[in-house]
Parts: C-alpha cells; structure tokens; sequence
RNA sequence: CGAGGUGUGGCUCAGCUUGGUAGAGCGCUGCGUUCGGGACGCAGAGGCCGCAGGUUCAAAUCCUGUCACCUCGACCA
C-alpha cells in the first residue's frame, strides 16, 4: 500500500495519558486511539498486526484439533445464574438490561455459552472429543483500566473450550493446548513461560498462565533457577521456615508497649527480631442476598510470621472460596465488638467469635509477641496449641524471592511480567452446573470433562511491543508486523528516478507475495525515516541519491548497519527474509 | 471504592494566585526556498476555556454542583 493513502496518523509529542512503551508507542505509531477510558479503537496499522496476531492464533488452534465459531458477547443472565456465577462473578461483569427490564452480560468469558451449545448438540461418545474455540471481544468492567491495551475493559480474546468423555481426554486436550500456545507465543516473538497459576473465578483444579515477561507486568512469577518450577507468587506454594520445638516454652507474659500499632514498632520497642512477632490481619466476610444488598457473615483472623505478607487467594481458598468481592479487611469498631480484637494490638489469645486462620509455619514457631487484645500491650512468649489453636492451619503466605523452591530447596527467583494466556482444566464445574452430558457405550449418562484455554489478543500486542522497542519507536517481529518492508522514497514526489526505482521495488515486492508500505508522500527524508522507525516495520530499504544507477539502501529495523545493495539484491534479501520468518 | 490531580484549537501545554478583547510550540491550508534522520520564510484557518448553576458591571480565572480523564492505593482471566 502507498502511505500517502493509508489512514494513519503518527504523534510527535507524547499522549499524556500514556504512561508505559506499549502505549506510548501504539497511541504514538497510529496503530490505536482511546475512545473510552479503557476502550480502544484499532486504526489501519494496529488492526493489521490484531489479524496477523488472531491469524497465528488461528493456524495452531486449528493444528492442534480445534475448530472456530463464533458466539455473542452478549449472554443472558440466567446462564450465569445456572451456573452460578452472577453472584460471584462480582462487578466486573459488565451487565446490562434490555427494554423489557431482562438482564444480560457482556462476556468477560465464555464456559457457560459453549457449555450451552454443547448440551444441546452433543449426546453421544461418538460425538467427543471436541473443541471449540473463537476471537471475539470480551468484556471486563475493570475497576481501574491502565496502561492501554495491557489492561483495558475491552479486549479480544481467543476462548476455547475442550470436551472430553473423562479425565485422561481432559490431560490430552490440556497437553495439546499447552503446546499450541507455546508455539503461538514463540511464534509472536514473546519471551515467555507457562507458570503455574490460581484458577480464580474461572474455577476448576489445574491452570497454567504464559507470562510475557516485561518490566510493566501485572503480575510475579517465582522461577527457580535450579529445577522447572515457576509459578504466579499468588499460586507458589512456600516451604516453611524451620520449627523452633527445640526452643523451652516460656510463661505467658503481657508487656506494655504503648502506641505499637505495627509490626514494624513493637519488634523495635521490645528489640525483637519481626519473625518472632504474628501479625494478625482481620477481615469479614459477607452474604449477598438475594435483593443485592449484602450483609456480614462472619468475621475471620488470618495469623502469619510477623515478617510475612499474606497471600489473599490462598485465605479466599483456605477458607473454603470465598469470592474476591465478598471479603474485605473488617472494621475495627465492629469487629472489636464482636469478638474483642483491638486495632493494632489483636492477638489470637482470647479472641473469640471469629474464625482463626494460621499461616502453616506458625504453629512451629515458639515464643512470639502478639497483640494482648488491650491497648498499648502485647503478650510475649505466646505458643500455639498452649496458648491458642486456629480452626484452620495451611499455607497462607506471600512467597517471596530468596524462599526455597517447593519442589527442589533452591532459593527462588522473582520476575516480573505479563499474562498472555491462560490455560484450566476445568473437569466437570460447568457440565455438572449446566447438566451437559453425553451417553457412553454402554447406556449410561456421564458428565462432559472440560477444559478452557484463552489467550488475550490485545494484550499479546502488547506484550510484544513491550519486549520489542526502543527509543525511536517500535520493532515489530516480523510475524506480527503491519507490513514486512517499507520503501523510503527519498523526493519520491520530484525525482523521476527515485520514482522509477521504487516503483520497480514495489511491484516486484507484491508480486512475491511480501506485504510492502510504499512512502511516497511529499515528507523530507526526515520525517520518513522518524515514521518507519516509529511503526516498526521490519526491513527498510531507501531509495535515494544513487537510484540512477539501481543503488539502494537495505536496512533493518533492528539492527543499526545499513547497506549500500543492487535493486536485486534488495529485493531478493526481502523476500529470504518474509519467506524464513513463516517457517 | 479511598486519596490526590487535571479538563483551554487535532497534539503538548501556558494563562487562573491578583476577574477586564484567549495565547505559544507542534500539526493543518496556501505560496516560495529546501530535501539522507522530525527544515525555513511569508500568509492563513481553527477554541462557547468539560458541562450546569451562582457571585460580579464584567468569569478561562472566584464559589457550588456535576461529568470525564489521569496518578497512587485497593482490586483484577
């Protein structure tokens, strides 16, 4: 295509709102425009690499078995009620109502439409396995959209759905997708690792995320250097600290330590090390009736090593899934009322009318210093099983770097980075719900196991100009870019033999195949070499002062070195260069 | 949802404290000179100063409300 006709628009100056390189330079490049806070629109550019990114995915979800359709993003809301997740879904399903007062959610996700279909339409073994997937726009009423397209309320994602007659169809399907999105991401160009991840609200047992690694990512991943292990800090399992039984049992002690309302002050005022103090961190939990007001259910006490931080999800799953939005850190009045807690001075002795939650390396821990229950006093010399029990004691903590790996010892590794895709074994959550069944050979019902697997479009975009840029502008692979190679037309609008040349270069070009940007306008090289630099197409080839005699300019876009080639031999690089990149 | 900030031509922003004819740079249009890393000159076009009230002889500027956007936090396949 000429550039001088393409509908694009590049900034010299800085959005304002832009604040991370994918942004500034998607927004900076043309390829994308805000509409709405955390809603973009895609113009010509962007969209393009939006196709080549959906067509990658595309190429390997249909190799690896799987078949595209399409379905609404517009759900009814008594699928979400069937399968019951309107209620815990929480506000970020976008919902909306029709004329008549009838309510409906914008798609965030799709287990419970294809779970729909597929009731509908599959009732034999002869019938699986199956999986469906499709690229549609998904929506995520996001409290806070940031950063573009990393984090945006809407976004395109590529959703599919496996249904096996039993567990081992299930592993198969999983393994399957897991390779497929390995080769989607390399394929892409992204520097990545399937980590092991919480399942979240999708629900279901097994899930691994593909983190994109990148300074701006949302999410940590806990690598460790020694063995395979990887996983989200929110997912990581910790190894915990040695007990201390061989340490003596000391009495009881309470001790005055005015205005110690942290950890941080009462270690400093007795001279203790934090990890022989316990932090508690109280919280209530609620009911949500059926009129969508809610009310509390009950308060809970979460106990971990003064040091440590606490991992929200593993206490959502520890006690028993409490979804995200149902629990929050509780009010210290009422709670203190309720069950005699005291902010910034609450302990486990003699707390009462809540749950207790330890941390798994608590009860091994002897001695420690913790809130009296009274203002300005803490106990010292506090035991589990002497002093206190907890209702419930499993692993609760925020892994850190430096923790041992669970699986091998070894230290681990922190990095951070992007989720691009996210794969679930989801087993019978939503066949159960939705009663999707089929009928085996020998007569009888059984429930369909599934499966789901999504990789988010948008922000696989990107993720790749995160990992794949500089200061003058973005570097597309070029398996992903708009177009493979673009013609700097140096005086293309006065000089006949320039003109002739990059004609010739473009025509050739097309006519194998290779997708070619011609500019062409009436810009000053200048301005063309800031543009081509800045959306990122991978090679370049400038045709200027020695166009006469069939000289040209053969550069790429990630590499400084350029170089003085035939027309021919610019041509032929082009080519060898787009045909590897499809192998 | 909590805290803070910002809304002034397409973009980046000044002006607001101390009310008095709306500004700059970039971009855009025309003409000319330029032409290998965001050129220069001349001449132009383009804005109810987010919106609604109020105070005032007079409001971009002061007050109230509201909406939008941004940042930090909380939260998040």
């Amino acid at each position: 295509m000429r550039l001088s006709k393409i509908h694009v628009n590049t900034l010299r100056e800085v959005p304002g709102e832009a604040e991370i390189p994918s942004h500034v330079w998607l927004l900076r490049a043309g390829m994308i425009r805000k509409t709405v806070s955390g809603v973009y629109s895609f113009m010509t550019l962007g969209w393009r690499t939006v196709r080549k990114i959906e067509q990658i995915v595309r190429e390997e979800m249909d190799a690896a078995g799987a078949q595209e359709i399409s379905t609404s993003p517009v759900q009814p809301a008594e699928l979400w009620h069937e399968s019951g997740r309107w209620g815990v879904y929480g506000p970020e399903l976008w919902r909306l109502k029709d004329r008549h007062g009838r309510e409906f959610a914008l798609g965030p996700t799709a287990e419970e439409v294809f779970t729909d279909i597929v009731r509908g339409e599959i009732d034999s073994y002869r019938q699986l396995p199956r999986n469906l997937y499709q690229i549609q726009l998904k929506y995520r009423d996001e409290a806070r959209p940031r950063y573009g397209l990393m984090r945006s309320r809407e976004f395109i994602m590529k959703d599919a759905y496996s249904f096996d007659r039993d567990r081992a169809g299930l592993d198969e399907s999983y393994l399957a997708m897991r390779e497929a999105y390995t080769k989607v991401f390399t394929r892409c160009g992204l520097e990545f690792r399937p980590v092991a991840a919480d399942s979240g609200p999708i629900g279901g047992k097994d899930s691994e995320e593909f983190i994109a690694f990148g300074e701006y990512g949302e999410s940590d991943v806990l690598y460790c250097g020694a063995c395979e292990f990887a996983a989200t800090s929110e997912e990581a399992a910790t190894v915990d600290a040695p007990a201390q039984m061989e340490e003596a049992e000391r009495p009881l002690e309470a001790v005055s330590t005015p205005d110690t309302k942290t950890i941080d002050a009462v270690a400093a005022f007795l001279g203790l090390p934090k990890e022989k103090t316990l932090k508690a961190l109280l919280f209530q939990i609620y009911d949500e009736k059926e009129d969508g007001t809610y009310i509390i259910k009950e308060y809970v006490a979460a106990f971990v090593r003064g040091d440590r931080e606490l991992n929200m999800v593993k206490l959502r799953n520890a006690l028993g899934g409490v979804a995200e939005h149902l629990i929050e850190f509780a009010d210290e009045v009422s709670m203190g009322e309720a069950t005699g807690s005291v902010g910034g001075f609450t302990g486990p002795v003699g707390l009462h009318d809540c749950r207790i939650v330890a941390d798994s390396e608590v009860p091994g821990l002897r001695n420690l210093c913790a809130g009296a229950l009274r203002e300005d006093t803490h106990y010292i010399h506090v035991n589990y099983g002497r002093d206190w029990t907890a209702d419930i004691v499993t692993d609760l903590k925020l892994v850190r770097a430096g923790d041992a790996c669970p699986v091998c010892g070894a230290p681990l590794n922190i990095a951070r980075g992007i989720e691009v895709g996210q794969i679930f074994k989801l087993g019978t959550k939503y066949s159960e719900a939705l009663h999707a069944v089929y009928t085996d050979e020998s007569q009888q019902e059984q429930l369909i196991v599934m499966g789901c697997y999504g990789i988010g479009v948008t922000r696989t975009m990107a993720a790749i100009v995160e990992q794949h840029h500089d200061d003058d502008g973005i570097i597309w692979p070029l398996a992903v870019a708009p177009f493979h190679v673009i013609i700097c037309a140096v005086k293309y609008a006065v000089d006949e033999e320039v003109r002739r040349v990059s004609d010739e270069i473009y025509r050739e070009l097309q006519a194998e195949g290779v997708e070619v940007l011609l500019d062409d306008r009436d810009e000053r090289p200048g301005v063309k070499f800031k543009d081509a630099d800045m959306i990122g197409i991978p090679l370049r080839i400038t045709v200027g002062k020695r166009a006469a005699e069939g000289v040209v300019e053969y550069k790429k876009r990630s590499e400084q070195e350029r170089e003085e080639v035939t027309v021919d031999e610019a041509v032929a690089r082009a080519v060898a260069a787009v045909k590897e990149s499809k192998e």
